[in-house]
DNA sequence: CACTTTGGTAAGGGTAATTCTGGGAC
DNA sequence: GGTCCCAGAATTACCCTTACCAAAGT
């Protein structure tokens, strides 16, 4: 458990302008305070100026809470860059640590908005995820505990975890291959892989379990069945029966995919367009066994298979269909579906506020409408509604329901228009949900592996990759530069420092979408190389969502060409940058580790063996001076996009290389000249031009790929738990044949598009 | 020996995506 | 009358929860 200062969880530290990170030799996350002003001496200064919060997660005296600290930064006056800082911090530890690591996340917030952060990882989906209730009752006892877990379909974020889990359950058993425990270790050889690797999901061990099993069972996801398979497969139910396992070994498939084929063939089904007398006798059926009327509503609480039987001609599957997408509504005296439904759906949904499309309750939404033949019907219509937007799988849903408002919009005005173009970013909207409120967020992810198994300890902490400040309303914005973020106090921002982000090809050649494990990002295009600039989205512009086209994709891979993204979203700068950068990345909370780097993985790139900056590089970032010049670069971007855009935008992404990286060893006062666009025309960052600050200005920093900070030399790139760009075997086992997990880290040398996908990964 | 935990199978409701089909426009 | 396009219907591979079971552990 984490203890801050003494033994309060809670503690106001003195006003302070920025707080330095740094970890200590046990792994201890040790949180320095200025007390004033005055400029942060570098690292070996005598003063103390710092005040020291340790976190320690060997003390298990606290139960297994999460390492989180809150660091609530309140200006102490308007004109007063100053803020008070309070911290709390709780330390999760998961449970069965053998091996295991730790995730340390550290927020930093202002305090409105205190409440609205809770930690985020969550007491209760340890209980769900080691729980393997299979009960009712056990269910029922989660839930009066408050516990609540996640149902549907999995994310793709919760499937990176799982396999980020997975991975480095292999590695720290020396495995190779996940089928070697899933499908060839006996219960005992494998006792508690389904626990371990479940740790940070919020779902039933069972769940996990199943999940797991058909992510490597190869004789899953083989595909269509060709009419000798179906033959044979009829052969074989004939001989064994309802023994699935039997019956897919025979025939090479999985069980469950046996048994799902077997439910749509039946001897006496009929296939094509129902009859009239079909359908009276379907309808018929249906009442008769939910005991209701026709005109009635019946959506739920039919059994099919029964339905289906007593039909006789049809199988469960059609006559659900049948029933839920026109025969119900047809008997209710349901109306037709129009367009304006179509647009009344998106309101209505938008309306909903919800973050995920998984909370929509459809029920509820289907409700009174009669042109909405069933909820399952209109959630089905939603989906062929999505595929509207080119793109929809790659944003997140809030940016989703903006884009379809916005096509819709534009059809009103351009009809014929189909798909969603915003090249502008004007629809976006400046705020966010927290919009109004300031509030600065900090997320460490600290890992750490125990281990018997490894050569030495190891203790890595995982520098945040990503700031965002999502919004500020009408306040004075937060003036940046590259490497430094200033907050004004009575601004409106959000920063959040994210653990990864992820250049992710879209369907769209050319077009990636530059993904973080918060779905945060901006919509951005990348238009020139070798220095990459992006100048544009077509995508729902919001700050949501990063699409990146990248006109020389090539370049993407040549981790030698810096990336400057030029975004067209109201006042965003995005840049990756090196780990240690990041430590100069932001004044009010600023994170510096002493530790070295080393490239994540990927591109095999040379591996840097010293800490590039010094601390008085970072510190030289948090003088007034140097936010003064931060507005000013801001200024100048945006002052210059202005005259190209509407918004006035711009968004740079600046990937270090690990060849710029040793360069700037050496010549470590060139860094910010590389931050330049030559096409933009902007001048280089060490000149400064007054112009005005603008509001509403996001920035994104992200990391190169050697995005890692470890706390010691010998850390391995791979133990460290990349968050979002590990692929899942299912897509990917059976392009190659193999079980390869987090194929992301493997050799550069393919060629495919999957690899271009994981050589342009960051963590 | 009773009870609990753990690992597993089968049934069936459901989703997401593709394919088919019929009608309208040209 | 032919062809193309498109929307809706039909189909289907795959996913998920639930119920239930059995072996192992306590």
């Amino acid at each position: 458990m984490s203890t801050v200062e003494e033994e309060s969880d809670t503690v106001t530290v003195e006003t302070v302008n920025s707080v330095t990170l740094t970890q200590d030799t046990e792994g201890n996350l040790i949180l320095h305070c200025p007390q004033n002003e005055a400029e942060v001496d570098s690292e070996d200064s005598t003063e103390p100026p710092h005040k020291r919060l340790c976190l320690s997660e060997d003390d298990q005296s606290l139960d297994d809470s999460t390492p989180c600290i809150s660091v609530v930064a309140v200006p102490i006056s308007e004109n007063d860059q100053s803020f008070e800082v309070t911290m709390t911090a709780t330390t999760e530890v998961a449970e069965d640590e053998i091996n295991e690591g730790t995730v340390t996340q550290i927020q930093i917030l202002q305090n409105e908005q205190l409440d609205e952060i809770s930690p985020v990882g969550n007491e209760e989906v340890s209980a769900v995820s080691q729980a393997w209730f299979t009960t009712k009752e056990d269910k029922d006892s989660l839930t009066n505990k408050g516990h609540k877990w996640k149902q549907g379909m999995w994310s793709k974020e919760e499937i990176d975890i799982l396999m980020s889990n997975i991975e480095r359950y292999l590695k720290a058993r020396g495995i190779k291959d996940a089928t070697e425990i899933i499908f060839e270790m006996s219960k005992d050889e494998r006792k508690d892989f389904y626990r371990t690797i479940a740790w940070g999901l919020n779902r039933p061990l069972f769940a996990v379990y199943r999940r797991v099993l058909r992510m490597y069972d190869d004789r899953n996801h083989v595909g269509k069945y060709t009419p000798e398979e179906i033959e044979k497969l009829k052969e074989l139910r004939v001989k064994h029966g309802n023994d699935w396992a039997t019956i897919g070994a025979a025939l090479g498939r999985s069980a469950s995919s046996v048994k799902d084929r077997c439910r749509l063939m039946k001897d006496t089904c009929n296939t094509g367009k129902w009859t009239e007398k079909e359908e009276k006798r379907l309808a018929e059926v249906v009442h008769e066994l939910t005991s209701t009327e026709p005109g009635d509503i019946v959506t739920q609480g039919v059994s099919w298979a029964a339905v289906a039987e007593r039909v006789g001609t049809r199988s469960e599957k059609q006559c659900r269909s049948k029933w839920l997408n026109y025969l119900n509504w047809k008997q209710s005296g349901g109306t037709e579906w129009t367009k304006e439904d179509e647009i009344n759906l998106i309101l209505r949904i938008a309306e909903l506020e919800v973050s995920d499309e998984n909370d929509i309750n459809w029920d509820l939404l289907a409700e009174g409408w009669s042109s909405v033949r069933s909820p399952q019907w209109l959630r089905s219509k939603w989906w062929t509604i999505k595929r509207q937007i080119a793109n929809h799988k790659d944003v997140s849903f809030p940016v989703l329901i903006k884009g379809l408002k916005q096509l819709h919009e534009n059809q009103k005005n351009n009809p014929g228009q189909q798909l969603l173009e915003n090249k502008s970013g004007s629809g976006l909207p400046n705020t966010n949900p927290s919009s109004g409120v300031q509030h600065v967020q900090i997320r460490v992810a600290r890992l750490e592996e125990n281990t018997s198994n490894a050569p030495s300890p190891m203790a890595a902490l995982q520098i945040p990759v990503q700031i965002t400040h999502v919004s500020s309303t009408d306040s004075p914005a937060a003036t940046v530069d590259s490497g430094t973020i200033t907050l004004n106090s009575g601004t409106l921002q959000t920063f959040e420092i994210l653990p990864s982000f992820h250049l992710q090809p879209t369907g769209t050649p050319g077009t990636y979408l530059l993904q973080t494990s918060s779905s945060q990002g901006l919509p951005v295009t990348l238009t020139t190389s070798p220095t990459m600039t992006l100048t544009a989205a077509a995508a729902p512009a919001s700050p949501e969502q990063i699409i990146v086209h990248a006109l020389s994709p090539e370049h993407l891979l040549n981790t030698s060409d810096n990336v400057t993204v030029q975004c067209h979203t109201p006042s965003v700068i995005i840049r990756t940058v090196a780990a240690e950068e990041i430590s100069s990345s932001v004044t009010q909370a600023e994170l510096t580790v002493d530790s070295d780097i080393q490239s994540a993985h990927l591109t095999d790139p040379p591996t840097l063996e010293t800490n590039t900056f010094p601390d008085d590089i970072h510190q030289s970032k948090l003088s007034d001076q140097q936010s003064a010049y931060n507005e000013d670069e801001a200024s100048k971007f945006s002052s210059r996009n202005s005259s190209e855009l509407m918004d006035g935008v711009m968004v740079r992404t600046e990937e270090i290389s690990d060849a710029s990286l040793k360069q700037e060893e050496d010549t470590q006062s060139d860094l910010p000249s590389t931050y330049v666009t030559e096409d933009l025309g902007s001048p280089a960052i060490e000149e400064q031009v007054d112009q005005p600050t603008i509001d509403d200005e996001t920035v994104l920093i992200v990391p190169s790929s050697h995005g890692f900070i470890q706390t010691t030399d010998d850390i391995d790139s791979e133990s460290v738990l990349p968050l979002t760009t590990l692929t899942d075997p299912i897509l990917q086992h059976h392009g190659d044949g193999s079980h390869i997990i987090g194929s992301s880290l493997g050799s550069p040398d393919s060629e495919d598009s999957k690899d271009v996908e994981d050589l342009v990964s960051c963590h």
